[in-house]
DNA sequence: ATTACTAAAGATCGAGTAT
DNA sequence: TATACTCGATCTTTAGTAA
């Protein structure tokens, strides 16, 4: 379906009416004319395109849809947003956190990797808080809140990053009682002992 | 496919080994374990997706693929560039090259209009000599050359526009005598008739 | 010339299951 | 746990043809 709709804005349906045969699209995309003509109906039907006796067009929905792809693309391409801080100490609450089942399951899924029990605490500098305030503006992961034995496990946001060349990520608790200075990272190791830092210690973050 | 493509993008298979399962990944696209790894084969086969212990992760044949598309995205977003000029007295010329048959053919399926054999011969101005430059930047429909009576026709970049509501062309031969200020435009019809101008008036055109 | 219906061929999918 | 095979069901595509 996406090969016509991307077929079209190559043509420049878009902008104008695309005076084409539904043989000449089936040619050109290598498929029989009955199965363009089809598949411009289902379209038609989805409401992604509009023809009438001056041509065919894409509508703002297919133009929408086709922005949002865009934006993923483009994303996916730009230049990383990097972060720099220094370790402090936690209070123990990532240890408590990452040991909830909860969490445990959906990182592992969404994160691609298990969560060692146990957060790398950052105070950034100051690019590094503009560079939050930027990374919180990029679409989450979001991993959901729970309740378990009548406690509640709020949702948090999860941004993939890489602390020396280890795949780690960015957690923000939707509530956060921490300043803007400060974010938790989290790993499939202990980051500490792995990038062999103590507090103090300046860390680099580059989010994906 | 471009579904999975689309998905392992999504989870950053680009920097990152995706660590995932078929089972979860036909979940997330809502379809069986047995087809998710059954196309996830075929992209590994297509040259596509490596996986290996540590995951999955995208091929640059993938990425090449995807930043097309994205440059194709990205191009039909943009402002359109637009340019003006004078129309001049042309050597007739452009009536003998799209008379053709080699030419004609092309130019219907690929730009969806039948020449009028005649082309409007245009002297931009100096923002339109800029114009002109960024518009050679930009991906050309390309019109293939050909041999007729020992006679070679060389390969056209054309460019398709509007001047006033006119679906038109800018046609530019890969080896042209024009200088940088002078741009050749065809249409389904007689331009300088359906714009009732004369040698002299101002013409704008608007790129696709 | 065009678009689109029908019916049969062909490709894709999920359940069950082997590895 | 995991991936991937077979096979019958289902969806997609084409050829033929009507409109």
């Amino acid at each position: 379906m996406d090969e016509i709709l991307i077929f079209l804005l190559r043509h420049g349906a878009h902008n104008t009416r695309l005076r084409m045969s539904t043989a000449q699209i089936g040619q050109e995309l290598g498929m029989s004319q009955q199965n363009a003509s089809r598949k411009l109906m289902c379209l038609e039907q989805a409401g992604m395109v509009k023809r009438d006796r001056s041509g065919i067009s894409l509508t703002q929905k297919a133009m929408d849809d086709i922005a949002d792809l865009k934006a993923l693309l483009n994303n996916a391409f730009e230049p990383k947003l990097e972060m720099h801080g220094r370790i402090v100490k936690g209070l123990g609450e990532g240890r408590f956190y990452l040991s909830q089942d909860g969490y445990i399951k959906q990182m592992k899924e969404k994160l691609g990797f298990e969560p060692y029990p146990g957060t790398l605490n950052i105070r950034l500098d100051r690019e590094g808080i503009d560079a939050r305030r930027r990374m919180l503006q990029l679409e989450p992961l979001i991993i959901d809140g729970f309740e378990k034995d009548g406690r509640r496990f709020g949702e948090l946001f999860a941004y993939r990053a890489n602390a020396g060349s280890i795949d780690c990520a960015i957690v923000v608790p939707l509530r956060t009682h921490h300043g803007n200075d400060m974010i938790e990272v989290m790993a499939p190791v202990n980051l500490r002992k792995t990038l062999r830092k103590k507090e103090g210690d300046i860390v680099t973050l580059k989010i994906l």
